[in-house]
DNA sequence: TACTCATGAGCAA
DNA sequence: TGCTCCTGAGTAG
């Protein structure tokens, strides 16, 4: 479930696994040729901001991003790694594990020149450490300036980077706003919880490995259908009203919300 | 077996 | 706004 929480949850697990280790990186599938500029490398460290992953290797850097299909499959072995299964566009192996990449919207190798200029795209990740309040800033600071509807502010990228069509949805939910008011005249304080609810639940989502938004379904391993307050709910009771969840189209993505809890 | 759908985003018009 | 790309799970027939 690739949002920003998988992301940094997998970027973790790379440096737990893989850190100062020598990888051979390779391409089952084929189409990533550039593996073997990187091959035989040592890892220094994974990073993730928002949905971008970066694997620093000695001499250059893998940047990763899943789109919606991609996924990552780990293991760890004995003697002999597991054969790979599917569309195996990247692999990266150590003495004892092996991590296979499927199905990413990007995999690619690139300079520092190259990292910096996507990082300069994004926009503050509610993962990230904030202690002096600067990404909190940046956030409140983009907001300001834009009449778009926070429904699909929420979803740039270069706005707050991490959120996704789940997250979007039941953060707006929980805060009690109706996604097609311009972001420029959302209250500041409202901003600042959005904020802090992102950065709240996606740690929980870190943890788990799983997006969960309900209050009182916040531990343990809800089922699918209990998970979420609106998301995929459409047609069905909100949870809090009683009235019907209603399902649109938003900028060609699909919008979950209750227009009575929702004003 | 064939079809549909999905948690994303870049690009052209 | 519409088109395109990527893969696999679930469902209809």
């Amino acid at each position: 479930m690739p949002e920003g929480h998988t992301v940094h949850r997998t970027a973790n697990k790379f440096a737990k696994l893989f850190a100062n280790k020598q990888l051979e990186v390779s391409s089952p599938q084929g189409r990533f040729t550039d593996s073997r500029l990187v091959s035989g490398q040592q890892l220094v460290s994974a990073d993730a901001i928002g949905k971008q992953m970066f694997l620093f290797f000695e001499h250059a850097v893998v940047r990763v991003h899943l789109g919606i299909y991609g996924k990552w499959r780990f293991a760890n072995f004995d003697d002999t790694a597991p054969v790979p299964v599917g569309q195996v566009r990247a692999r990266f192996l150590s003495e004892t594990a092996v991590a296979d990449l499927v199905g990413p919207t990007a995999c690619e190798v690139i300079d520092s020149d190259q990292v910096a200029l996507v990082q300069a795209r994004l926009g503050p990740d509610p993962l990230r450490q904030d202690l002096d309040g600067l990404e909190l800033a940046r956030f409140l600071a983009k907001a300001a300036k834009t009449r778009v509807a926070i429904g699909q502010f929420l979803m740039n990228q270069a706005a707050i980077a991490g959120i996704g069509n789940v997250y979007r949805a039941e953060l707006l939910f929980r805060q009690g706003i109706n996604p097609h008011l311009p972001t420029n005249l959302v209250p500041t304080e409202l901003l600042e919880k959005i904020w802090q609810d992102a950065s709240f639940l996606m740690q929980i989502g870190v943890k788990k490995g799983i997006m969960l938004t309900r209050e009182g379904h916040l531990n343990g391993r809800p089922a699918l259908a209990d998970r979420y307050y609106v998301y995929k709910r459409e047609g069905l009771p909100c949870r809090i009203c009683g009235a019907e969840v209603s399902l649109e189209l938003m900028s060609t993505r699909k919008l979950y919300w209750c227009r009575t809890c929702q004003k």
